[in-house]
DNA sequence: TACGCACATGGATGACATTGACCTCAAAAT
DNA sequence: ATTTTGAGGTCAATGTCATCCATGTGCGTA
C-alpha cells in the first residue's frame, strides 16, 4: 500500500463514484490501472466495500446513545456479543478499559426507546449495571451505516 | 420515503456497486426507476454520499479510543468545535449529558499515539479534566471512513 | 368526468468498467 | 555483465451499465 493507493482510497472515501478516469487524472495513473489498485485493495481487505453513508434524522434515528454497561456476574460473555452482533440498534460495540466493561453505542428514534431497550438486554440477563449517555448535539457526527434492512 | 425505497437503501449500505438492474430486481422495479429513486434519496440529503468502509488495521489505525472530555472554564467551546472538526484522528465528537461535556472518538496507530493527542488539546488551552478508554475488542466494530486524507 | 401530478416504463445513447495483449523497469539469478 | 522474472503500467477493444427522454398509467382532486 503506497502513497498513490491511499490517494485512491481518499478520493473514494469522499465520493465513491467518482469515474476510474477521473481518478486516474488526479493520481497519474491510467484507468485501467487504478482499477487493479482498487481490485488489490478489495481482495486484500483494506477496502472492505463500497456502501453509503446515510442521515439518521433521514432514517428516523435522530436520537444517539452511548451506554456503558457492566456485564450481571454470570452472564454468557460470548452470547452477549452475539446479541450485540445481531441487535439492529446496535452501531458498535466495544470491550474496554476501564470501570466498565463494554461501551455499547446505538441509535433510536426518540429517548423513549432507550428504556425497550435496556429492559431487552436485562430479560436476557447480561445486565450488571449501566449508565446512557445521551448525544445533545455532534460537532463531529460520524458516518451512519445502519447494519440490518 | 416508502418500503421500496429502505430497501434499496439497505441493498446499498451492503454493496454500492451493485448494478440499477440488478436492484431493480430485487425490489420490482426497472433499472430507471431506481435510478431516479437513487437520485431522489441523495438529493433529499438521505443520502449523504456514496462512500467506502475500510478496514482500520490495514490502514494503520490499530486503536480504537474514546476520551471523555470536560473543557476548561475559559475555553473557546466554538473554536474547540472547529478544532475536532478538522482534527484528521478525530472520528466522532459529541456533546453529552452526564458528568462530562464532551465524548471524542479516535483511532491512533498505537496507544504512545494518545500522549499526542491530549498534549495538543492541552496546548490549544481546550483540556480540562479528561478520561481515557482504550477498546481491547470490539464484537460490532462499525464502520470505519476517515475524514481527511 | 376531467384534470394534473407523481411515478413507472422502455429504448436510445454515450460513458464507463473491464479485459487481455503487450510494454517497461528493476531486482534477483546465473 | 547479461539474462530472467515478475510486478505494475499502457492502450485499445468490448460489452455492460448509467443516464436521459418521450411516453404510459394510476390516483387524488377540482
Amino acid at each position: 500500500m503506497d502513497d498513490i493507493d491511499l490517494k485512491i482510497i481518499g478520493l473514494l472515501a469522499l465520493d465513491a463514484k467518482r469515474s476510474l478516469a477521473d481518478i486516474g487524472g488526479s493520481v497519474g495513473l491510467a484507468p485501467s490501472s487504478v482499477n487493479e489498485r482498487i481490485r488489490r485493495l478489495t481482495a486484500s481487505g483494506a477496502i472492505r466495500r463500497f456502501t453509503l453513508d446515510l442521515d439518521p434524522a433521514a432514517m428516523g434515528m435522530q436520537t444517539l446513545v452511548f451506554v456503558w454497561i457492566a456485564l450481571r456476574e454470570d452472564a454468557d460473555e460470548t452470547a452477549f456479543r452475539e446479541y450485540a452482533a445481531n441487535h439492529p440498534l446496535i452501531l458498535e460495540c466495544h470491550h474496554v478499559t476501564g470501570a466498565w466493561a463494554y461501551l455499547v453505542k446505538l441509535r433510536v428514534s426518540a429517548p423513549p426507546e432507550i428504556e425497550g431497550f435496556l429492559a431487552d438486554l436485562k430479560e436476557h440477563r447480561f445486565l450488571g449495571r449501566s449508565e446512557t449517555v445521551i448525544a445533545l448535539s455532534s460537532p463531529v457526527p460520524g458516518s451512519f451505516t445502519p447494519k440490518d434492512m
